[in-house]
DNA sequence: CGCGTGCTTGAACATTATCAAACAGTGTGG
DNA sequence: CCACACTGTTTGATAATGTTCAAGCACGCG
């Protein structure tokens, strides 16, 4: 898991990675191998939807490189994020007739793409597939079901620490910092909040010298334990 | 669907009907059957826990009657409901180790009782029934990720219509009622509000004309194109 | 250098929470 | 059978958290 970071580090300063941490790492998994070979790879640009809401759910999908967000939206232009797509990531397996919701690239994204009929049949032939698929879709229910505890009874400072220990936890478990790929807006989206609370909670974190934000996206744990003592809700 | 309702009504002057219409609901249900011959029917009292949060999680289950709540808890005292569960609804199958989170009954319930290593057997050896298993969370998944929308971008009132109109919607598509069978703090819990905004809530529905409560458990749908207009989310 | 985008900061406002009390329905014991 | 207590719901007054509206700032790019 660090590896990858590691690897990462050595093409910084080329213009466009090509990513090879994350292709070794998918080819050295084999418990889905069946799968790989009914798959092509697609790249979305940034802010491009690789699938919109109502469309026919036709494909189902693996993020290989980047980060994407679904995205749901009410008819008077309010917006939620459902969650952050990140390497490995399936997506698009809940939905059996249309998608019910869009996913964006948020920066630059691989991957790839599996016509559903196709999968259908993987998942009637095989158990240990459909079994580990569905290992998979519970691992989404459970987070999906913490999110729901997050936005239905934390305070925007607690799910604002939560979301940045989750997404450095994506990385490593113990890792002291985070690079965001996503705006403001999209972490608002995401934690049902305004964009301007998630800068002052970002700010007070700041002040209160738990955090460090050299840049906008660049956040530092000064305090780890006192972030995770926030995330766990201790009042 | 509006069967069982139609039968309640004949044994709703005895003590303690014995939910016959969900019993052979159960029975006709062929497409599970190679699972009922692992199961035990438990019967949980109101207000008692089937399982607690951080058990080992042994089992799995499928409601037959009654109503349960899935219940989190933060440090502090704050609670939160991830879902209520009705007949023919299962769970215990996102948790593969432990158990995240508390079921608890809110009325009387019948329920059938898994092995989970009786379960898991099952899966690895049938593709149809590990597939099936599959469509069971990827709904559950899709539900959720509704609720992450309600909880993170809905208004007071928006929860509280759209909470009604899916728990009316589980018996019958237009029914034009609802009977409750969870307090008004399981509401609150469910929809992330206090009990005093949902009272509010359902006053304020009720002063419009556009539901009706002959008892604080009894919701009549007046104004059915109204509710599904504030659920839908049209500011 | 100036514009555009995204982030931060400030002040007023709104929605919902909190605290407090009254009310209704149910079951119990006198 | 009624009085009482208990639980759950409703209603009211006040407070807090987060939103809205508005302006300023910083960085990147043409």
């Amino acid at each position: 898991m660090t590896y990858q970071t590691a690897v990462a580090g050595q093409f910084e300063t080329r213009r466009r990675p090509v990513e090879p941490a994350v292709a070794m790492r998918h080819m050295s998994t084999t418990s889905v191998s069946p799968l790989d070979r009914l798959g092509v790879r697609i790249v979305v640009a940034r802010n491009k939807a690789v699938i919109e809401g109502g469309d026919p759910a036709d494909h189902v999908f693996k993020v290989v490189s980047g980060a994407l967000r679904m995205v749901r939206l009410l008819p008077d232009g309010r917006r939620h994020l459902s969650s952050f797509l990140m390497p490995d990531d399936f997506f698009g397996l809940a939905d059996s007739d249309a998608y019910s919701q869009s996913v964006e690239a948020v920066s630059e994204a691989t991957l790839m793409r599996y016509p559903r009929h196709r999968f259908e049949a993987l998942l009637n032939s095989d158990a240990s597939v459909s079994h580990r698929f569905l290992d998979v879709v519970c691992g989404q229910l459970a987070a999906t079901q913490e999110r729901l505890l997050v936005l239905g009874r934390m305070t925007a400072t607690e799910r604002l620490v939560t979301f940045l220990l989750g997404m450095a936890d994506r990385k490593s478990r113990t890792a002291p910092e985070v690079e965001l790929p996503m705006s403001r807006a999209d972490i608002a989206d995401y934690l049902g909040l305004t964009i301007e609370t998630v800068s002052r909670g970002l700010t007070d974190l700041r002040s209160r010298r738990i955090i460090d934000l050299p840049t906008p996206n660049h956040i530092v744990f000064l305090k780890r334990q006192a972030l995770e003592q926030i995330s766990a809700g201790n009042a």
